[in-house]
DNA sequence: CCAAAAGTGTTATGCTTACACCCATGT
DNA sequence: ACATGGGTGTAAGCATAACACTTTTGG
């Protein structure tokens, strides 16, 4: 005899930092019988993220069961669909609304202690461009010049040759930088009790 | 018509310190067309842990959906069932070893930037108790000198009134402490890029 | 020459670690 | 007295934040 049961979905809820906002894009499959790998592919391109890990399973108003994973897209990445920024998530559903505030939240934490940035940024950038990806995601400003050393000194980014030329209005030319990794990395593990050397 | 699907089995992942080691206890239970929350009290009386997270979602060896749950324990909670060192974790089943692990890595993380230490001690204890758990958790030595200003500092531990007695062989009675909240509180939060004040 | 944008130098601050030293108790 | 376990004082190390100042460009 065959039980009751719900029926399980996967989301991606998709984030992209496009001109100084967070914008979220949310797609959802049904499992079947396959894998969550399988039916988050259904949902999204996969190929299109720079970087995607799982948030959370929970019960959704329908009754149905979802597990959200957070996909992180560059701005140029030609993902089709109905962005959100994130400061409207409100207007979602309830549901949906919820695991953007859960995915704004990851971004936010790794964003201060690993190299997370590097799946929203372009591969090369000016610190500028850097920063305001980091004030639009972590939501209060940054100092472009703390952020470089902050960086730099954990070996995040790497001095890339050559520099952006200035716009119309001047000013000097920008240095040219790049994540020195493309895959996430805990660069700044435990603040507090670090085993002794 | 009714679809193909795999069942849903929600996972304790129960931790302990004991004695210097931290152990675990597995229990599952299927979840029906229930909510995660009542699967897991079927798992495990969670009315005997003082923390519950939810650690992952993912498909079990044997082809199951499976939703896995951290719950800490304090070491004189009478958990009944098969509690297992971590450090033989090896000899559970493939699935059940993974989880440990995972569990294992989001307690030790959260206990350099939460107050999760609550979870695992008594609720009045000395430093050098509490020292004796972290060391468990973290794998490393932890001097009881600075666990105590980190933690005051930061407000984590207050001081209780009286002294536990030395034992046998003498020394100086110890000051007895308290976690000043007993439910999980970041308190850490960015070890870099903080909001300006 | 001035405004704009970018980058560097320097200092201050705060938190953590390391370690020497002092305290209280049993034998 | 001395061993043992507990606690405090102090200094050093290190990363970050703040901010003044310099560099390089366009108009």
């Amino acid at each position: 005899m065959l039980e009751d049961r719900t029926s399980h979905a996967v989301i991606a809820v998709v984030l992209r930092a496009r001109e100084g906002k967070i914008e979220a894009l949310l797609a959802a499959a049904e499992r079947g019988s396959g894998t969550l790998e399988a039916a988050l592919a259904k949902a999204v391109d996969v190929s299109l993220l720079a970087h995607v890990e799982q948030l959370e399973t929970r019960l959704l108003g329908s009754g149905d069961l979802g597990t959200a994973y957070l996909g992180l897209a560059r701005a140029e990445a030609p993902l089709g669909g109905t962005w959100v920024p994130v400061d409207r998530a409100r207007e979602l559903s309830r549901d949906d609304a919820a695991l953007v505030a859960v995915a704004q939240a990851r971004l936010r934490a790794k964003l201060s202690y690993t190299n997370i940035g590097f799946a929203l940024a372009p591969l090369c950038f000016t610190l500028s461009e850097l920063r305001e990806i980091y004030v639009a995601a972590l939501g209060h400003d940054v100092s472009a010049t703390n952020l470089q050393r902050v960086l730099l000194r954990r070996g995040v980014l790497e001095r890339v040759d050559g520099r952006r030329e200035p716009g119309r209005t001047g000013g000097r030319p920008a240095a040219l930088f790049r994540f020195a990794s493309q895959s996430l990395e805990v660069t700044d593990e435990f603040a507090a009790l670090r085993p002794p050397r």
